[in-house]
DNA sequence: AAAAACTTTCATTTTTTTTTGAAACTTTAA
DNA sequence: TTAAAGTTTCAAAAAAAAATGAAAGTTTTT
């Protein structure tokens, strides 16, 4: 295989990943382009590898920064702005980890506890469904504590979590 | 909060949370729906209660049982099918999991090591590429190991973890 | 201060994903 | 074996998400 279509073969793989784990696609593009890219990239030459417009490109590189995963840099004596992703593996997981969390892991744990501290007087239905919602909080809650916890090792978390657990 | 409120806010949010997670909403409902209710429930009411036609609850009970996080049941002396969901939820985090590996993990590691293993005795930019991706590949395939190892205790497996990770 | 170089925004269009519903299929009962 | 009760499939429709591109906005240069 050749670089080039080595280069394309990852992208469009990261791609398809990020649409099945909810991020757009071009957004995982971009992403995947920039961390194996050498030299910051320009929004032009983003918009010319992958095919896409001006303004998908614009609004997926502001969204990558908003994560935190991607960074301006500005050249020299250069006008335009350049674009180059966190290479750190260890880091970028943790970024995402953390993002994630706080967009759609503590909103959930906000409503499951709403929703599991309702009396219930009532029927077994009742009962039950405070019985499993108050079982999700805990364990949704404590996941998220773990991954907290995990990620906050900072350098190299995989591999002490690696040690940690094969022992 | 009365109970039929809280049951629709929570099925509710468990199809938002789904979306973003790349699972399709109503799949995300109808499992809210089925861990939360005491008995097994028909595709009718199903329909009923989340509004979908037919068509739309067969499919996605299909998928939710190739996942293998939700059960066909029969009743004695009933013609129709009933429906109940995985409710010990380290049995449920470990088929997500599993089929989350399955599905996506394997097939972007398999394109991880093709594209990692070009040869390059060439520019910078092909040295970057080849020496991004490697690392990727291990660190991907480290993280699905660890879950691997991690889901395989079965009981308790995020309790023993908490164990593990805070001392 | 005007022009040039570049970026962002957002209403509209396009694409993708999901849902519908009617026909085909399957199983049980009469 | 026929009807009844139920389930599945899949082409077409609808809805949702993403992408476009032109206008508006910035910043820098002359």
């Amino acid at each position: 295989m050749e670089f080039k279509e080595a280069k394309n073969k990852f992208v469009q793989t990261w791609g398809a990943l990020g649409s099945q784990w909810g991020i757009n696609k071009t957004m995982a593009q971009i992403h995947a382009l920039l961390m194996v890219s050498h030299e910051p990239v320009s929004m032009e030459d983003i918009m010319e590898e992958l095919q896409i417009s001006r303004g998908n490109a614009s609004m997926n590189l502001r969204a990558l920064m908003d994560w935190g995963i991607v960074y301006k840099e500005y050249k020299a004596g250069e006008r335009r702005e350049f674009f180059t992703a966190e290479k750190d593996l260890d880091e970028l997981a943790v970024k995402i980890s953390r993002e994630r969390s706080k967009r759609e892991i503590k909103p959930a744990l906000k409503v499951l506890k709403e929703v599991s501290t309702i009396k219930s007087d009532g029927t077994e239905a009742e009962k039950h469904f405070v019985d499993q919602t108050t079982k999700l909080y805990d364990f949704v809650l404590k996941a998220d504590n773990v991954l907290d916890k995990i990620t906050e090792y900072k350098d190299n978390w995989l591999a002490k979590l690696v040690v940690k657990i094969m022992k």
